[in-house]
DNA sequence: CCTGCCATGACATTTCCGTGACATTCACCG
DNA sequence: CGGTGAATGTCACGGAAATGTCATGGCAGG
């Protein structure tokens, strides 16, 4: 999907992110230090790099800086230890695009990096209505009708089928809807998405056992066909 | 929702603006100096730059007149310390469209960075007349009748009404709400916005507890259906 | 001083969301 | 073709968040 550098000295963190990191599908490219990660930036081209703070040879808040003074405008992910003093720590925000204190949880992570990583890309326009067979759904209203019928939906609901709307026939995966319905700072589980794409067929497929439009595709996503 | 560039050097201060506005929804870009924040505010193309005034390299006024010489259009709030001389600020144009002094609430904060961000949509026209089933409201002359009988409403109740009746079907937020009613000098709760809806509902509804006209969105806001 | 309006807080109530347990289906492989 | 593990469907529950409701006190205008 996507290169990411991570620079970090400490041997189990470092291990921890790279395998996380890829098994989102991520390329992980790793320096133990400064320099090396300075190297890095210049012959990787990552698209995100994640940065510790505390760094051999070069420190991360040096690295940020440099990095940016040379007009490298990749988004920028610093890890900083709580105890490190809070105006260092604030001085990140120099050239950094976002932070996270450690410990951190290894879901707000990645759902930090995902958040960098789409903020790259041009937002997906959302659209205002929705309609096929006998189904009407206004999202600015947050009205729908079923034929004829008023339908209840849920805030959620409405997100989540507005987004596959938006992407109508090509497949969503359950994190692509948490990432644009839910917010990026909240990490509810992928299993979440399933409840609700359940109870959006409850209301909108004739029988919700056997969807024709809400589809699930195995070890994917979810894809709405009209 | 919005990009924010927040251009501020004391860490404290950067890292709770940051941390609120995110809370708020809004996509924040830092810089801790002049010179970087000029960077940004080319490579970002925020929705509304927040600007301290005492800043390394290049100073909030220098900036913003910079960027102002350069035909950058996007709303600046200004954060200006108490003493640093209110009437220099003030009496200087400075481009800016608002200013703040330090120490600063943040309610009052964001509801000034929500004025500014309101202020570069076009204004929603008010009608000045509202007719449905028995009920009818002039706005103009601040009279209202329900089954020809007089109904006594308050001026925020009016006001209220109105900008509901404004986008008469769509849903409006307690925010958008407090923006168009309320001054964007005062800062009361969400909450109290729902009291005035309920008092209105006592009045314009035939039963208050199942409102037909002035409707609930849940986790969004109130909406006018006829 | 009185009166009505408004903002706020406490409390009750409703709605909805997230999670886990279990059932079912699917993909892969022998 | 059957077995196995992973992915998904289904359901119910606890709790949190949003909203409704009411009472109180401040405040401005008469």
């Amino acid at each position: 999907m996507s290169r990411i550098l991570v620079v970090e000295d400490d041997a189990a963190i470092l291990r921890g992110l790279k395998d996380n990191l890829e098994c989102e599908s991520h390329e992980v490219v790793t320096a133990r230090d400064g320099e090396t990660g300075y190297r890095l930036v210049h012959e990787q081209n990552p698209d995100l790099i994640i940065l510790d703070l505390m760094l051999p040879k070069l420190g991360g808040y040096e690295l940020c800086r440099k990095v940016r003074s040379e007009g490298v405008t990749v988004p920028i992910l610093m890890l900083t230890a709580r105890g490190e003093e809070a105006d260092q720590v604030h001085g990140l925000d120099l050239g950094a695009d976002d932070y996270v204190t450690k410990p951190f949880s290894v879901r707000e992570l990645l759902a930090r990096v995902r958040a960098l990583l789409r903020r790259a890309q041009p937002p997906t326009a959302l659209p205002d209505e929705l309609r096929f067979d006998d189904l009407v759904v206004d999202f600015r209203r947050y009205e729908a009708t079923k034929g004829g019928k008023s339908l209840e939906l849920t805030r959620k609901e409405f997100g989540t089928l507005r987004f596959l709307a938006a992407r109508a026939g090509e497949v969503v995966t359950r994190d692509e809807l948490l990432q644009e319905v839910w917010d990026y700072r909240h990490y509810p589980t992928t299993r979440t998405v399933d409840n609700h794409v359940a109870s959006l067929r409850a209301k909108i497929e004739e029988v919700a056992s056997e969807p024709q439009h809400l589809l699930t595709v195995h070890g994917v996503g979810y894809k709405l066909v009209f």
